[in-house]
DNA sequence: ACATAGTATACAATCGTTTGCATTTTGTGA
DNA sequence: TCACAAAATGCAAACGATTGTATACTATGT
């Protein structure tokens, strides 16, 4: 069922060196052009294809590109962040774009060897990491040893490896101007701090106050990670224990979405009464009720920076963390 | 910055063969048990990874399996279904388990020669397709020339191809009789019939109905795809012509979701008034509100299944189809 | 002390490409 | 027609592991 072909069959029916054959393959510009073609034509032919570990071997490259989703402890519920998947899919296209395949790797557990045997047993050439989280010593370890990886996050300034995300203070900043804008004064923030990305949108949405002479209550923060039922829960009762809002900046459009169900639930009408803006811009964002504004961070322009930067390293050039065009995408809920 | 170790070094300072710091490795059973543990201390101290490439060569096996994730036209949209990334999730662990690791790709046209590339390569020893839709002839074609890869999806009669996916006749009956026996007796059904998995579903629906005598009007059909405000407004209109309901049978969650936000809108509550299920128990369906009754496919166990299933092909086994767990979770919809 | 059966290790070939260098072929001008 | 440069092809040595077979050790019984 299996049959096999090899370099040196094609060569032999091709009546040329193998080494030619190597050469017209990969498009070297000393094979004539009339033998390259009449090669290229009998490999596709008899349906011949490259053998990828003996190329990686010889080559010492194995043009493929890691990609390590780290979901800690609560994976279940971050798993269903559709974020993570577009991300997935971005960086898959863009690695495909220029012929690199892609190794996915979910740690189970934090034992966190992941990105370290990826690189170290040659199956990939670079690592691509989705988030830091608590994650920033480990990876500081990383940098020491190896340069060829990029992580997906915010900005930190202790982090000493290259980083590609949005500007999360400048998303932060746009989400609350936008509320402030509309006459909201009693904004809500949702989100944990204790992340590195959510600390920055946390410092763009104080900013954003201070500006417009707004003294912020720090007791409108409600530390919450995943959304769902849990922070439907928070936000209702923070409602129900007499706070008044007109507005909720949320950190992930998860926690958006639940907290538009829970003002709902408590009569409140949005835009009408609350306006909401979320962060991340997932596909859901434009068809929820009603459709969310929300900070886009460009998750496909990401995917294919984050690429770009990876095998710009590769090839030994320095490169510098990048922003993503992070922007407001005003819709109607806000 | 990058230092490769080669077992050889690694031999040399064991003092060994190289032949036998393979084997030591590898645990086989020959090397004395105290020379082992040495060779594998040394090279947990100096860091020694076996090189993947120059292994996945000799051996003629990648020990990686590929996964294909078509996304098809509507590919943006698709892509938000959380169901596609918890199935990533379940298969890089079920194949993690195994020490297999998971070459994924998201083909972007549907030129579709990524089964073939992967397999013909050798990157990838069996590859797992996610759903099969318009493309039944195409994987038909590719087992007539490959047998080891598995497709995740409905069981179609004419599929000459292992599939592992949830009974989806099954799934749409249970479904149905939930409905009915909490007395809904004009139930609409959301979804595409073209595809495979969702013409079962139908099957299934129509099946339980015929049992109850109740006879279906034809035209309590909505066909749609993704979710989102498009069916948002499809059920309005539906909705607002007049159309009498008591429940509705979405074939996919993203769908239900939309639809109880169209029911909400129309003044409708469920499950008061419209009895809702939907279909995948996605992570997000316990958190929306109300909790959505879903019908279960059991990702994860599809995963290690298909996972299985591909490495026991491998291993030359014949195997069949399967089913994963196919069952009802009520929440408060329904 | 010696033959013998295990047991443990070493030798060497091999997997399928790529690539530096040597060699052949082709084309050009006199 | 010949010399010579340039263009095209061939040769052979890697890349880093695995594995069948040969060899060297150990221990045992006599």
């Amino acid at each position: 069922m299996n049959k096999k072909v090899t370099m040196l069959e094609l060569a032999k029916i091709a009546r040329v060196d193998i080494s030619t054959v190597s050469r017209a393959l990969n498009n070297s510009p000393v094979v004539k052009e009339s033998t390259r073609r009449r090669i290229q034509r009998i490999a596709e032919e008899i349906g011949y294809a490259v053998n990828a570990p003996a190329s990686s071997l010889r080559r010492k490259s194995a043009r493929a590109i890691g990609m390590v989703i780290p979901l800690d402890q609560e994976a279940e519920q971050t798993m269903s962040d559709p974020f993570y998947l577009e991300m997935v899919g971005a960086v898959s296209q863009a690695a495909a774009d220029r012929d690199y395949d892609l190794v996915v790797t979910v740690p189970r557990d934090a034992r966190q060897v992941a990105e370290r045997r990826l690189l170290n047993t040659g199956r990939a050439d670079g690592i691509i990491v989705i988030g830091q989280a608590a994650r920033i010593e480990r990876l500081n370890e990383l940098a020491e040893v190896h340069s060829n990886f990029v992580v997906w996050g915010g900005r930190i300034k202790r982090a000493k490896y290259t980083t590609v995300g949005s500007d999360n203070v400048k998303g932060g900043h746009i989400a609350t101007t936008h509320l402030l804008e509309r006459g909201a004064k009693r904004i809500l923030f949702l989100g944990d701090p204790e992340l590195p990305e959510v600390k920055l949108r946390y410092d763009g949405f104080l900013k954003a106050q201070k500006e417009a002479g707004i003294s912020h209550d720090p007791s409108y923060l409600l530390r919450m990670n995943f959304g769902g039922r849990t922070t439907y829960n928070q936000v209702l009762e923070f409602l129900r224990a007499g706070n008044e809002i007109d507005g909720i900046f949320a950190s992930s459009d998860l926690l958006a979405n639940s907290a538009i169900h829970a003002l709902v639930a408590k009569g409140l009408s949005v835009p009408g009464d609350v306006r909401v803006v979320g962060y991340d811009n997932i596909g859901q964002a434009s068809m929820m009720t009603p459709p969310l504004t929300t900070v886009s961070q460009n998750i496909a322009q990401g995917g294919q920076m984050m690429v770009e930067l990876l095998l710009a390293k590769l090839e030994g050039e320095k490169v510098n963390s990048r922003f993503t065009k992070t922007e407001l995408i005003v819709r109607d809920s806000a």
